[in-house]
DNA sequence: CGTCGTATTGAATGGGTTCAAGTAGCGTGG
DNA sequence: CCACGCTACTTGAACCCATTCAATACGACG
């Protein structure tokens, strides 16, 4: 845990919040070493259309994952925080079918394939931990689906903020009921399939109704249960060890 | 290839439709057996909360995945095909997050977790297989995101439509521009996000533009240019081997 | 202290929903 | 063989959530 040497900790915590690990387990995933990357706000980390040979584990700041369509408009459909490996599927998947950002300046640090996949056969159980988790990503898809087909602008916004609350909750990184809050209005449009304009009147109602309270980079949840039943929240799509929230 | 066998014959062809096997693989894959259950019109195979210790391999038929909201309505993400195994996560996630139900009636082959890990275990290029299956599900997920995030009707019903027919071709189940059409005009709007009411206008402007053409239960793509230009179709996300379509 | 990105507001417009009927097709049983 | 009933499909009209367009305010930073 020596903060001064790149050290996947960020990784580990991560992994633990959905699998539980042997004390080894943690050994050998804290073992792995990578490329560390900084990063700025806004910049692609990886594009669609590349054939990566190695995926990236978020150790500080914040990124998203999105298409453009051919009108070039954006759609949004991951954010991802700290111990994330967003392109984990890059592993079998060898095209990106999409394209991974930042959202704030931060940190990554870049595992070669082969690395991943001798530590895979080395240790089936990791491998089984990484599974886990793209299927989790998969589960996280399924919600959003339900979120933009079957909930109106209020339910949606309230249910990206309750998932992202919890997600950072799950790995410690809220404060109370105080969370970081990475987003532009526009971002948040372009996941919630709204416009910006509607974005600003939506987050303006929630305020007013006393549910969350926005500072420049900070979201502070004020009425939880409030929040939950407006977008419909139950956090077992998130398969954490904790049934969490 | 014994027909009066259960053998999960479509569940090689599709593997095969995504990643090349040796025939040693195939064989080893051809050998899994399991218990076979037919299944109705409109039956629910897997529940959501279930806890299942069996995944299934869909052999004919047609199946679709959804949750329910609290209001009580349905969102589809996904449809089903022969060599399907549309709760493959099952493997890795303890309790389904979302149900399985039946769009046709069919046949389905069940294969104990067990069997699936061991299986794995001794093939890992099979487990790398199963793996890769379950990420393209999720990359079908994020274009479905896409979807219903940044295209109105026309073509989120066109993307849908080609979607579909390329899967279906992928696994050698269309004939000449024509493929089998299980949807009812209610479903198809439980997975487009939109009402029954719209869908019913869309196919017909769809018709009327000389796009498709509908009987009961067959689809023919009359013109899958102009089909593909209005969903903004590019199959790169499913991942074929043949870069498909 | 100006500038660029972000947030905010108003008004007109539009895609899709909802409600409410009505029609067509098909399997079943009298 | 036809009546019945069920399900799926079709149509019209009023309504509404959200978009779009067009300004305006804010605020961080060089």
């Amino acid at each position: 845990m020596n903060a001064r040497t790149p050290h996947p900790a960020p990784l580990v915590r991560k992994l633990e919040s959905i699998l539980g690990l042997s004390q080894d387990e943690k050994d050998v995933l804290g073992g792995i070493r990578g490329t560390i990357k900084k990063f700025g706000r806004r910049e692609d980390l990886v594009r669609q259309g590349d054939r990566p040979s190695e995926c990236c584990v978020i150790l500080h700041g914040f990124a998203y994952r999105y298409k453009l369509t051919g009108g070039g408009k954006r759609q949004i459909f991951s954010f991802h925080i700290s111990g994330d490996i967003p392109d984990l599927q890059s592993l079998h998947l060898e095209v990106m079918d999409h394209s991974l950002a930042s959202l704030t300046a931060g940190e990554a640090m870049f595992i070669p394939h082969e690395t991943v996949r001798a530590l895979v056969r080395r240790c089936p159980r990791i491998g089984d931990a990484f599974w886990r988790d793209t299927l989790i990503d998969a589960a996280v898809f399924r919600e959003w689906i339900v979120n933009l087909g079957r909930r109106e602008a209020h339910g949606r916004m309230a249910h990206l903020l309750c998932e992202f609350y919890v997600r950072l909750q799950s790995v410690g990184l809220t404060n109370g009921s105080v969370c970081e809050m990475p987003f532009t209005q526009n971002e948040l449009g372009d996941a919630l399939g709204i416009s910006t304009v509607h974005v600003n009147r939506t987050l303006q109602d929630m305020r007013a109704a006393g549910l969350i309270t926005l500072q420049p980079r900070s979201l502070t949840i004020e009425d939880w249960e409030g929040l939950r039943e407006a977008g419909e929240f139950d956090p077992a799509y998130l398969h954490l060890r904790t049934g969490a929230a």
